[in-house]
Order: C-alpha cells, then structure tokens, then sequence
DNA sequence: AGCACGCCGACT
DNA sequence: GTCGGCGTGCTC
C-alpha cells in the first residue's frame, strides 16, 4: 500500500512519544493494549493517535498509537513495522475519552477508536489466492462439484481475498479445499496488505509557470490557457477544461513545454453543495437573554452540564449560536450533536450563515471519502465548529468549550450494534474531561437528565414562551372508543377531526396526520383460520405495503409477495386489521380529493434527497397535508401547520417497555409542538382510547412536570432508571437449545456470584428469559438483565462474568453482547 | 479477527 | 489407523 510513511517529517511533533517502548491499540475485538519496540528510523516521527502499522501474531494489523510504555521485562517486543500517518488522526487528549469508553461500555479499546475513526481507512495483512499456470490448466479441464466450480470461477477472474473465495463458494466453504489445491500446486497463497479503500483525493493540477520565453510566438488556444491561469490562479485540469475546451493532449502538451506545471493536488470533497446565506442574529427575548447569560458566563470556567428546557419554538437554536460565538472568540471549538440527519441540514445551516466556512458536517449520509475530508478539515483547524448525529461526539476537535445536545430526550443517540454507546451520556462524559460546558437542550426532557438537574449534578436553565409571544396550540383530546363501532374511515376518523380538517384545508392552511405505524395495516389475519401472518424469520407480525404489493417484516427487512397463502391453513383470504400510514394517505385522499397529500416516513424518506423535498414542498405550500410516523416529531420547522391530527395516540403505549409512557409523552408533546410555529395560532386534536392515561393527559396540558412526578413514581416503585442503573447481556444464535443452554448457564454462574459475594449482594438479575422478540433474522434471542442503584457492582459483575476464569465472551456460534444503559428492551 | 493446538467422531 | 470437525487460548 502506497500510503505506508517511513520518511520522517520536517516538523517537531507535538505529541512526540519519547523512550523505545510505545502502547498500541489493534483494529481488533482484543482487549488487551499491547507494547511494541520504536526502530530508531520511526523514532521521530511517532506521535499519539497515528496508525502504525504493527505484527501481530503472523501477520501485520493497523494499530493506534496510545503512549509511551514502560519495557516489560523478560518480554522480548516486536518493532513497528511502518508509521501510515503523517498528522494524527485525533488529538491526544482524547486517549482517555477512549479509555472510558472501553472500560464504560465493557468493548475492545482498539474496536472503540476503530469506531470513533473515519471507516476504511486501515491496512492489515490478508491471505490471497490466484490461480498457477498448472491449476487453470487441470481445474478447467475437469469437471468439478458445484463449490470447487464457483471458487474456480472467482480464482479465474484474478487474485482472490479470502473472504471472497470463502462467499463465492457458498454456504458449504471448507479451507481443506484450499490446502488441497495448495499441495497440488494449483493455487498459491500469499500475505498481503490490503485496506486502505478510504484516502484522501487528488486530482491533477494547472500551474502557471513563472516566466515563459517568447509567449507571443505560442498558439492562440495556448495564450487563451494562460491568460486564464494568469486571470484565475492555478486550477484543476478539468475546471480548465470546461472553462476553455481544448483538447486533453494540449494541457500536457504544454506541461511537456515548461509553459505549465501539472501536478495533482489534494482536493476537498464538498457534502454541503449549497452556497452559505449568511443572516443576522434576531434580537433575542428577555428570557432568551437571561438563559444566554446563565450558561453564558458558565463558559471557560470548567465543567458545567446544563440542562436548556424549552418548549418547542422558544428559540433554543438562537441560544446555541449565541454561545458558540463566545466560545469561538475564546478560541476553543464547538461540537453540536442533532438526533438524526435530516436536522443536520437545518442547524449546519443556521451554523453556516452565521460562522461560514468554518463548520463542518458529520453524517452518516457522507461517502466515505466526504467524511475522511470532514475530518482533515477539523483536524488541521479549518473547521471549528462540528455539527452531526451520533458518532460526531468523537470529532477530533482540539479543544472543545462547548458540546451542545440538541433534543436530548431522542433516543436516537442510543447507538446499537457491536460498541452500544450513548452520544448524549457521551457528550457530557467528553465535556467533563475536556473541562468544558456541556448543553443538552429538550423541549420534552428525558427523565434521566430531568432526574439529574432535579439532583443538582446538572443546571436547569428554562424556556417558557415561545419568541414572538406565539400562544402554545391547544389541544383537543377526542375518545376513539365511541368510534369503535364505526365502519370503515370513521373509525379512526372523528367528526370532530374531520371537520377541523377541511375547515383549514378551506382556510388554505396545512393539516398534519400523526400514525405511528407504517405500511398499510397493522395487523395481518388469515379471515379463515385467524392465524397471523408472521416473518418467518423474526416471528414478528407482518405489514402490508401496497405500493411494493408484499408484506413485510419491520425488524429485518424480510418481504414476500402479498400472493402468499396463510401458513396453516394455507387460506388466500389474507385480512387487513388496523392502520398504516399507507392505508390513511390512501383513504386521506379519496376523502379530500382536491387537497395535496403528502406522506414521510422510512418507506417514503428512503431514496436521498427525498425528505428534503418533502420537506420544501411543505415549506413552498405545494402540500396541503402532511401524514407521518414518528419522523415528523423530530424537530422539523413547519411554519404553516395550523392543525395537528394524532390518529391514535396509544401506539406506542403498549409496547412491553418501562419507557413506553415517557416515549408515548414525548412524542406526543413533540407532535403538538409542530401546530402553528407560524403567525398563526395552532390546534391539536389527539384521538385515543385511553384519554384517563397521565401521558397522554400531561401530554395535552403540555406539563412535563405533571408527567415527571407520575413517572418518576412509578420508576421508584418498579425500581428503574434514573433510579437504578442496568446493564443488559444479550444471548442470541441460530441453535435455539444451545442459545437457551448458554443463557442458563450464564444466569447460574451470575446467580452465583450474586449470591456468593457480598459487593453483588445489592444487585437484582432480571432473567434468563427469551426476549420479547424471540427471533429476528433466524437468530434467536435471550437476555439477561441486571439492575442496581450504583454503576460499580454492575460493571465488576459482567466483567468477572465475562473475563473470569471460563469467561464466556468468545464462545463458537453463540454471540454474547452487552448492552450498558440500554434504551431499547425488546 | 485469525491462527495454532488439541480433542473426539467418521471414514479409507 | 488418519482426516477434519470445532472448542480454547493467544497475539507485544
């Protein structure tokens, strides 16, 4: 791999390791940091947080560099085989943010900075297989069994990782095979570096050359090059191009000449696209001033987390820029964390028009070419401040004074999948190290940092009028139990919504619809034999979607076609029970004809670019009605929306989660914020079969502190978070008895300990139980949770569980993971 | 992760 | 008798 740095560089780094020794990291699910010897060459040029490239076992992996290490006596160390960086890819005091991580979240440190770290970037040695001169000869010519044919075929096409040969022979892959054909002399295998598919970009370059002899003598379209480059600066080879058609060879021609220079030159890819409209701060409310102040004189004096409560359009966004601009006249940096992608755009534009180019974007939408590029631009100091979701928390900023959390209470900062982390809990966690001030801004508050300000261990800092003295939309709650009787639309459909409706469809105002389920019914049900239609992988009840005509799975994707018979009886007559957001777009318009509906959710967002055209449709008025999921409470600005419509607002009430009547609360106050951000006053009419239920009560007075003191009871009484912490072991593979055997066997050993050790003696073991979703994706699921008021007896617990003598973290087909703090219990 | 070592069942 | 499956341990 070309990129590999050996030469050392002309500057003193700052970060220099001294000694012969240094700590490393592998790319690697390894627990354990490992010491490695500096070859006098590298010396110079080793800094914390470059790659090195490093032996590990029999083959070389992409490690990162920690520290200095102390020599361990008696070891003999392996050297460095290569530096691959010429700057560090994160600062160094972010090793101990990393740390925590590893150690909080119970993971590998190597897969934590893996993970913090653009992707695609590393370079380890894989095994490589091609064809030898003998083996095309005798494999083409015998006849083969079907595997041995297909890895023929892939050998054939050219030199083959091992994980390609592995894929293209299928399910039945043996290595015996490839020993065999090795013996033989049919194939070879060798180790090579492989990686790196992630780099910087370069494209080739035109440079004027300072002085040309007899420039009067040189062609007319030559001249016309130059004079363009004396114009303009030196510019890339195809913005040339396009400025002044001339053929590819004349450019070179040129360059071949002395009369230019090409040469490539990294460029930077742009995600944003869009030029930066630069506006001007509004005159902030007397309240907006007085909660700048606040946090304000808070900044540059150590760590402080405030809690910035505002109801929605109280103006939260101006409070933010406000306090970066502080920040980055004390010349630290500021990060701004958002839920999810789509509000990206909005904040990076607020950000952008007020600090231009010094804001950088971090999303998962970036190629990873763009995001490399991001980074770069926040490493070398170009961009200042970060805006992005989730995995922005690790943006290598130099020296953050200010991480603000926008929507706290969204559980999309929850990251799942193999390092589970929480961005928000990680924001404030980076924010103490750093000694900066942390900001984690809700109009709904999570009940965990509600908790925490109400301790003290957070400020509170309020919101109550909307700018502009906007009246908060009232809020109309409507009894679907008498509808139950009903037939077809008025079932879901009140009188009292319906008029409302077109009675602003009349006024030329926009209605929003808010169903949290997708598709187009609920619920399938074989009309013969009653048996529900389930995934077969995932025993998950399916959906119907009418646009792809299929059912399909919500948990694993799985979709077959809407032909399908019912699995028992083997029935045609599929019924359709309940209601999607398909479903009510399709009966929203045949009851409102002339009005433009339009629907957002996951199957409508999908493609790129689509939810922002929603988005501008419903800004440019092109929609009349808007139906969505739950995507729509997300912080989106609807300035036209004068009434909000909730279907039914017990959807999410029912799930078996400790956490359904908070998430029921919060999104429905999400939900009835969005009426009427405009000039106009808002309406909400919020249907339910539940109308006595305090979320949906506290939700319609708009009270969190109602909700709170109810929740927060009933979180005592039942022993949950924030008043406890959990830690939740996951057991899961394809074998369901082995699964089962292995959850057993690992709630004997944690009932052991519990019982045996009085530092456990407090913690409560929930389980082993099948989960609720019993399988998804043909693996079945069991978990294993653990409760207590303190963090410590957890944390020793699952690591003396898992690292003890016989500790299970590795073991064959079935996967283990633990999920700290977790969000989602199903 | 990937590789070696070591233990048991199914074949030449 | 050996071949090859996979559970277990290690990588500076």
């Amino acid at each position: 791999v070309k990129q590999v740095l050996t030469v050392a560089d002309h500057e003193t780094p700052a970060d220099r390791v001294p000694g012969h020794a240094v700590d490393v990291a592998v790319a690697l699910p390894v627990f354990a940091t490992f010491t490695y010897q500096v070859p006098d060459p590298l010396a110079d040029i080793l800094e914390v947080g470059k790659r090195v490239l490093v032996p590990f076992g029999k083959r070389r992996v992409t490690g990162y560099l920690l520290g200095p290490a102390e020599q361990l006596p008696g070891v003999s160390l392996k050297p460095i085989a290569a530096v691959l960086d010429d700057k560090p890819l994160f600062p160094s005091a972010m090793v101990p943010f990393f740390q925590w991580i590893a150690d909080y979240y119970i993971h590998p440190l190597g897969e934590v900075v893996q993970a913090a770290l653009p992707s695609g970037i590393n370079i380890a040695d894989q095994m490589v297989y091609s064809l030898t001169d003998s083996g095309r000869e005798v494999l083409s010519s015998q006849s083969l069994a079907a595997p041995e044919e297909k890895v023929f075929l892939a050998l054939n096409q050219g030199p083959c990782r091992l994980s390609r040969v592995k894929r293209s022979a299928g399910k039945t892959f043996s290595p015996a095979m490839l020993t065999t054909w090795q013996q033989k002399g049919w194939i070879a295998g060798e180790r090579r570096l492989v990686g790196a598919s992630t780099r910087s970009k370069a494209v080739p370059y035109v440079f004027p050359m300072s002085e040309i002899p007899d420039p009067h003598r040189l062609s007319g379209a030559r001249r016309k090059v130059l004079a363009l480059l004396a114009q303009e600066g030196p510019m890339a080879l195809a913005d040339l191009r396009r400025r002044s058609p001339s053929s590819a060879n004349l450019v070179r021609a040129m360059a071949r000449d002395g009369q230019v220079q090409l040469m490539p030159k990294t460029v930077y890819r742009d995600p944003f696209g869009t030029a930066i409209i630069p506006d001007q701060s509004p005159e902030l409310t007397v309240e907006q001033q007085s909660a700048l102040e606040t946090i304000g004189t808070a900044l540059g004096k150590g760590f402080e987390t405030f809690l910035l409560s505002g109801v929605t359009g109280s103006g939260k966004t101006e409070i933010y820029l406000h306090l970066a601009r502080r920040v980055i006249d004390q010349h630290k940096t500021v990060l701004v964390l958002v839920p999810e992608i789509a509000l990206i755009s909005q904040m990076a534009r607020s950000f952008r028009a007020r600090f231009g180019e010094c804001v950088a974007v971090l999303h998962s939408g970036l190629s990873n070419g763009e995001r490399f590029d991001q980074w770069q631009r926040i490493l070398n100091g170009q961009a200042t401040i970060v805006v992005g979701v989730r995995s922005a928390v690790f943006a290598p900023l130099a020296d953050p004074g200010l991480i603000i959390v926008d929507e706290e209470h969204d559980d999309s900062y929850k990251q799942e999948g193999a390092l589970r982390y929480n961005a928000r809990d990680l924001a404030v966690v980076r924010a103490r190290q750093c000694a900066a001030v942390a900001v984690l801004g809700s109009a709904t508050p999570s009940l965990q940092s509600a908790y925490n300000a109400r301790r003290g261990k957070y400020r509170q800092v309020n919101l109550f009028e909307r700018v502009d003295n906007r009246v908060l939309p009232r809020i109309v709650v409507e009894d679907l139990t008498a509808a139950r009787e009903e037939q077809g639309v008025r079932r879901f459909l009140t009188p009292c919504l319906m008029e409302a409706m077109q009675a602003t469809l009349d006024r030329k105002e926009q209605v929003l619809l808010f169903l949290n389920r997708r598709g187009f019914a609920g619920t399938l049900v074989c009309a013969a034999c009653g048996e529900p239609m389930r995934c077969d992988r995932c025993d998950i009840s399916m959906t119907y979607h009418q646009k792809s005509n299929a059912y399909k799975c919500h948990y694993c994707g799985f979709s077959r076609a809407a032909a399908t018979r019912c699995s028992r009886c083997g029935s045609d007559r599929i019924k359709r029970l309940g209601l999607g957001t398909e479903k009510l777009e399709a009966k929203i318009r045949e009851l409102f004809p002339r009005a433009a509906v339009a629907r957002m959710d996951r199957d409508t967002t999908a493609r790129k670019g689509a939810l922002l055209k929603i988005l501008k449709d419903l800004r440019d008025r092109k929609t009349d009605i808007l139906i969505g999921t739950q995507m729509v409470a997300k912080g989106h600005d609807f300035p036209f929306i004068t009434l909000v419509g909730i279907i039914c607002a017990d959807l999410s009430l029912s799930l078996p989660d400790f956490r359904a009547g908070e998430r029921t609360f919060q999104l429905l106050a999400q939900v009835a914020g969005r009426a009427g951000r405009g000039q106009t006053p808002g309406r909400v009419i919020l249907q339910t079969y539940n109308p006595d239920h305090f979320s949906i009560e506290a939700a319609r007075h708009q009270d969190f502190e109602a909700f709170y003191r109810q929740e927060i009871e009933f979180r005592k009484a039942l022993g949950y978070p924030p008043l406890t912490r959990m830690i939740q072991i996951r057991i899961s593979g394809a074998d369901k008895a082995a699964v089962a055997r292995m959850a057993e066997t690992l709630g004997d050993r944690c009932g052991r300990f519990i019982a045996d050790q009085a530092r456990f003696r407090s913690v409560a073991m929930l389980g082993p139980a099948e989960a609720p979703l019993q399988r998804i994706a043909d693996q079945y699921r069991w978990q294993l949770l653990l409760k207590d008021r303190d963090a410590a007896p957890l944390h020793l617990l699952v690591n003396k569980l898992l690292f003890g003598r016989d500790g299970y973290n590795r073991t064959g087909r079935i996967k283990i993971q633990v999920d700290v703090d977790p969000v989602f219990l199903m």
